[in-house]
DNA sequence: TCCCTGCATCGACAGCCGTCTATGCAGATC
DNA sequence: GATCTGCATAGACGGCTGTCGATGCAGGGA
């Protein structure tokens, strides 16, 4: 879809990159990395939304057209569109027009990063 | 505090241990597994929950009193208290009171065990 | 016993969030 | 151009959430 976009990615709210970041429990985060991770695990927190990654992430070829995510559910067609928006703006899956549908794909850094943060060390 | 639990955690509800968890985009999670896991995502997607995990996890003994939580926000004690039990109710963290104060410790196997489902495996 | 301290709970309230219907827009086809 | 399809956006609305002040309660000390 490559649109304008309304809202920034951690990494541009943070400057950090994938690959520069200490675990969650490795030192205390200061208030501004916290009001940029926040919203990447708000994105998770929400089952439909939860399911919508898990479904793209799964498929084969890593790629799913919208059309493919709106029957599983029991949703409106603007509910899962609102949905995989929430998901875009949060950095966690990407998407891409090719003639009238379009295709949604995960980010995996974003993903490793969420999940680098999560991981305790074994002190 | 081993107070009584007013909520479940995600290994009751789901019925899984850690260890026996697959990765989020391996197979498309079913409604109940994203049921049981939103509420973790959803405790962990506010800055100033985010904080006071990172503080409690990076505190040297792993222990931390509520009495030191409170004074690095600009906010009011039941306020924190609130998030205290959000993240208690979500299995993140356990407390436990001795004498006059509480203490709070991370429980690092709920942490893992989010940071497992979101790590994406290198296909 | 009385009071003080540390923390949890209660009740209230503003703002956010998930959902819907209605509508708009782009691409494909006729 | 007219129309149809796939998807996004707009606006509305009820319920949830983060915050507060007030209060309750347990433990320790005078």
């Amino acid at each position: 879809m490559q649109q304008a976009r309304d809202s920034l990615t951690i990494i541009e709210l943070t400057g950090q990159d994938v690959c520069a970041q200490p675990a969650l429990v490795s030192e205390p985060i200061d208030e501004i990395a916290a009001a940029g991770l926040a919203p990447v695990f708000k994105a998770l927190g929400d089952p439909v939304r939860l399911r919508l990654l898990s479904m793209i992430g799964a498929r084969e070829g890593g790629e799913v057209c919208v059309c493919d995510l709106t029957a599983p559910f029991d949703l409106s067609q603007p509910t899962i569109s609102h949905h995989l928006k929430v998901l875009r703006e949060a950095g966690l899956i990407d998407s891409e027009r090719r003639g009238t549908w379009v295709y949604y794909r995960l980010v995996p850094a974003a993903l490793d990063r969420m999940a680098g943060l999560l991981s305790v060390p074994v002190s």
